[in-house]
RNA sequence: GCGCGAUUAGCUCAGCGGUAGAGCGCUUGCUUCACACGCAAGAAGUCGCAGGUUCGAACCCUGCAUCGCGCACCA
């Protein structure tokens, strides 16, 4: 390629280059590689999910991990994968379903056919957000694309959950359970979000029976419940109440059947809360539940699975939904004359993750397991042998883990890993006892029947760090490197998968774990489908190309910060890869590249040394910023030494060079070595443009992905460099001062400082936009505007362009700016505790500083008493 | 109630003990032979509040406020 584009292109290239890499099988991993190893595997996205941005902060970071340890010399996995999401998967196609009029109820097609229509769709769209992550450039080896409900690995969930069950850790039992009504299954605490709901705390009166004329006044916000009511509790040291413990009252619901409730002492009622007195529901409440275990108060169930009340809710009840229910019981304690007051009142509510209702506690028959090597899982942590960035979500997890409470993970639905048990008779026996059961994979014959539930999708996720891999690449590339995920599954997945690899291979399944923000619109609201506030960013890929949405969004990305998402900021990703695009342009304008120019072998200018210094120390600032995985710090980094030091700088200066064949050669070896470098460093973040660039300036025919990674040289920093471009921004800001318009080419004169100021007067004069750079050795005669800089004093011949006057005025400005800055450093230089206290270099830091700018006061007095 | 974050220029955010920074936006001037997805210059901040430590605090400590998140409670 001898011509690139005037504008980076991005579409074409992108899908070339992703061809291309598949094609060469670039993003394979070699189990039997030599090299040392580096494995991420993917947080598996739902097979029923869309990419948002969430996915593509994740995923962009993973591919960034994964580039820079191929070019570090890695073999590299990246395994890919989807997750069967049980619950969402199933609701979407039972919705989609009963859309299309194919069913009403679930029942209708039956389990098989359920499964076989969720199967088909999933084999038509459960790819859909594989290809999406393609577009975004992942590196992942696709051969390895795993999916969790794939055969071995299903059998691999069975395994363990025969596994855990013979060591006692799995069991069954007959719980209070969070039951989801839309869905119809239990749910882990996990699944329940607790969402502050306004509502009101009704208040009702019961007569006590034993003492006619004395009253009992109750506070819920479920009157619906009250059908379920066994037992009025109050705690028994409450003065108020303690002598009323033992009596009994009415129930006043069902209005048919008003039976006498026991009224109890215990000590879990707070009596600050309402009026003290609590109504015991053991069927539809945890903590009722608990105090009916332990006063032996009978159950009443008294809704349906769906959330609709059952039979036993009465007359009038029966069938009505618990919201309706609720509204129905209100009414009729008003009728009975016992409503008292209703208080607007605003409590948290759980609500069900996937389905977006209420759950109801519900007591049910679960699975449960009670979690294996639960402290080893905590000190692999504590102990460092896991890191945790940012490390402040260490503490979350250990709290977690201190707290832990045995898992839920059966679910009542179709579409996942059926629990390996079987039952000779009926399964929902009333006594568990009765019950011949057997854990085992395969049916144990004749007569046995298989639990119909099946396993929370967690429990198939917390195997994914191991058992997607085969026994070689297990051996090669486990435990993982590091793991990239957002921090609200650091439960539901995180911690869970540690417990699982400390279990199943004796090893923890990670070593490091980065947590990134959540993405939050402009306003700092959620992502989300309803607030329409989400971007697609396949649409931003096709504006701004991937490279850009990448570097754009890696920019404003700090470690583990919420993001506040702005499409600008991809803006200034497309235009910081068009910038760079430019530079390579421009340099191809010069004449072929060198792929191996070495600046050693030229004579180097001052620029040169000092670009080369901060390419050095923009490397060091990158790889330090990749220790901590700072990834905003490593784009920052690569945007400050491009546009700044290369661009804006090195190459404006360097443009003087191009008039002289004798520097020319050094120089297009300066840029050739740094452009290469910046190739290298910019890969893991802009993936498609470094590619394009690294074929198109002919720096090799393989891909730059697997080329070595650049190391820190040994360039010393150059300060006459530093002091040419301070110089030179006094010297425009005098132009400007003088509305000369920029384009313009002026007479410029210089008295130079040093000597060696002589020798960069064709780079000063491409700086500054010259016509003319001559050295004066004084102030030269005629009406002159005068810019003393460290470098020499530039001067501006003024004849017709602007008075004297304006030009003191401008100077008297600028003294004033100055003698303020002198007064600043001598007060700190006259406070004796300070020239005590303070290390000596910073004292004489000051002392330097103060001489700088008495200097410039210096030449700016002298400018200004010349001026007349 | 407990814990964790955040609070710096109009906006998004760096800086985390020694002269307050970047990008965007804004103002001015520029199509100067890489780039208007650009170049140059400029204006703009008592670094949430109050104390303390220190020669020196945006930075460390202690309170407080506001916003957000998690856990617990939630009759």
């Amino acid at each position: 390629m001898s011509q690139l584009a005037k504008a980076y292109e991005p579409q074409a290239v992108e899908e070339k280059w992703y061809a291309w890499w598949l094609e060469q099988g670039c993003f394979h991993a070699d189990p039997a590689s030599l090299k040392p190893a580096y494995s991420i595997v993917i947080p598996p996205p739902n097979v029923t999910g869309m990419l948002t941005l969430g996915h593509v902060l994740n995923n962009t970071i993973q591919d960034i991990l994964a580039r820079r340890a191929r070019m570090t010399g890695h073999e590299v996995l990246w395994l890919p994968g989807t997750d069967h999401a049980g619950i969402a998967t199933q609701n979407m196609v039972e919705k989609m379903l009963r859309k299309e009029g194919v069913m009403k109820h679930r029942d209708d097609l039956g389990r098989e056919e359920l499964l076989k229509r969720i199967w088909e769709w999933k084999e038509k769209y459960g790819g859909i957000i594989i290809n999406q992550l393609k577009k975004l450039g992942c590196s992942c080896d696709w051969e390895r694309e795993r999916f969790t409900m794939d055969e071995a690995y299903a059998r691999k969930v069975q395994e363990v959950f025969v596994d855990l069950y013979k060591k006692g850790l799995i069991y069954r039992g007959k719980r209070m359970v969070n039951w989801c009504p839309a869905s119809l299954t239990a749910l882990s605490d996990e699944e329940v979000i607790p969402t502050p709901q306004k509502g009101f705390l009704y208040h009702f009166k019961v007569e006590v029976i034993e003492e006619p004329g004395t009253f009992l006044e109750i506070a819920t916000t479920r009157p619906e419940t009250i059908m379920g009511d066994t037992a009025v509790a109050v705690n028994p040291k409450d003065p108020r109440y303690r002598h009323l413990i033992g009596k009994t009252v009415r129930r006043p619901l069902p209005v048919e059947n008003q039976v006498a409730l026991p009224v109890i002492g215990d000590e879990a009622v707070d009596f600050e809360f309402g009026t003290g007195v609590l109504k015991v529901t053991p069927a539809h409440d945890k903590a009722d539940h608990e105090i009916g275990l332990r006063h032996n108060l009978p159950v009443i169930d008294i809704m349906n699975p769906d959330g609709t009340m059952n039979e036993l809710a009465g007359e009038g009840f029966t069938g009505l939904d618990r919201f309706e229910a609720r509204m129905e019981a209100v009414e009729r304690l008003r009728q009975l004359e016992i409503l008292g007051e209703e208080k607007p009142y605003e409590n948290n509510v759980g609500f069900s993750e996937r389905a977006g209702v209420p759950i109801e506690s519900r007591l049910s028959e679960q699975w449960f397991l009670k979690y294996p090597k639960t402290v080893e899982a905590r000190d692999a942590v504590r102990n460092g042998l896991i890191k945790f960035f940012p490390n402040r979500w260490e503490k979350v997890y250990d709290h977690w883990l201190e707290n832990i409470q045995d898992w839920c993970i059966s679910r009542q639905l179709w579409w996942g890993h059926r629990i390996p048990v079987w039952y000779q008779g009926d399964h929902r026996e009333s006594k568990i006892e009765n019950r011949k059961l057997l854990c085992q994979i395969e049916s144990p014959g004749e007569g046995w029947v298989q639990d119909p539930d099946v396993l929370d999708t967690w429990f198939s996720s917390w195997l994914w760090a191991h058992d997607t891999m085969d026994d070689a690449t297990r051996k090669k590339f486990y435990p993982t490197s590091a793991l990239v995920t957002g921090p609200d599954i650091i439960f539901f997945w995180v911690a869970r998968m540690i417990m699982a690899g400390l279990e199943y291979t004796g090893e923890v399944p990670f070593r490091d774990v980065y947590f990134t923000g959540l993405i939050r619109d402009k306003q700092g609201r959620k992502m989300s489908k309803t607030l329409g506030n989400s971007p697609d960013p396949l649409v931003i890929i096709e504006k701004y190309g991937a490279d850009g949405l990448r570097f754009g969004l890696m920019r404003i990305a700090p470690q583990g910060q919420d993001i506040k998402f702005d499409e600008q900021q991809i803006v200034e990703g497309r235009n910081f890869c068009n910038k760079f695009w430019n530079s390579c342009r421009f340099r191809l304008l010069q004449g072929e590249v060198d792929p191996n120019a070495d600046p050693a072998k030229h004579p180097r200018s001052i620029f040169a040394q000092d670009l080369l210094a901060k390419l050095d120390a923009t490397i060091v600032r990158i790889e330090a910023a990749y220790a901590d995985y700072r990834f905003s710090e490593v784009a920052q980094a690569l945007y400050d030494f491009v546009w700044g030091d290369f661009c804006d700088r090195f190459i404006e200066a360097a443009k003087a060079d191009f008039n002289d064949s004798t520097r020319k050669v050094g120089t297009l070896a300066v840029i050739d070595y740094t452009i290469k470098r910046v190739l290298l460093l910019l890969h893991p973040y802009a993936p498609f443009i470094t590619e394009e660039l690294w074929h198109g300036l002919g720096f090799s025919v393989g891909s730059i992905q697997y080329a070595e990674w650049p190391k820190v040289g040994d360039a010393a920093a150059e300060p006459k460099a530093e002091a040419v471009f301070r110089s030179v921004a006094q010297a425009r800001t005098l132009r400007a001062t003088f509305n000369l318009p920029s384009n313009k080419r002026l007479r410029w004169l210089l008295q130079p400082e040093a000597d060696w100021v002589k020798a960069e007067f064709p780079a000063l004069g491409v700086l500054v936009h010259a016509e003319t750079m001559e050295v004066v050795e004084a102030r030269p005669a005629g009406s002159m505007a005068a810019c003393p800089t460290e470098i020499g004093i530039f001067y501006l011949p003024l004849d017709g362009v602007v008075d004297p006057e304006t030009e003191g005025v401008r100077l008297d400005g600028e003294m004033q700016k100055v003698r303020s800055e002198i007064e600043k450093v001598q007060r700190k230089l006259a406070s004796e505790t300070f020239v005590q206290n303070a290390p000596a270099e910073v004292v004489a830091e000051h002392r330097q500083r103060e001489a700088d700018w008495e200097n410039r006061l210096a030449a700016l007095q002298s400018a200004r008493e010349a001026l007349g």
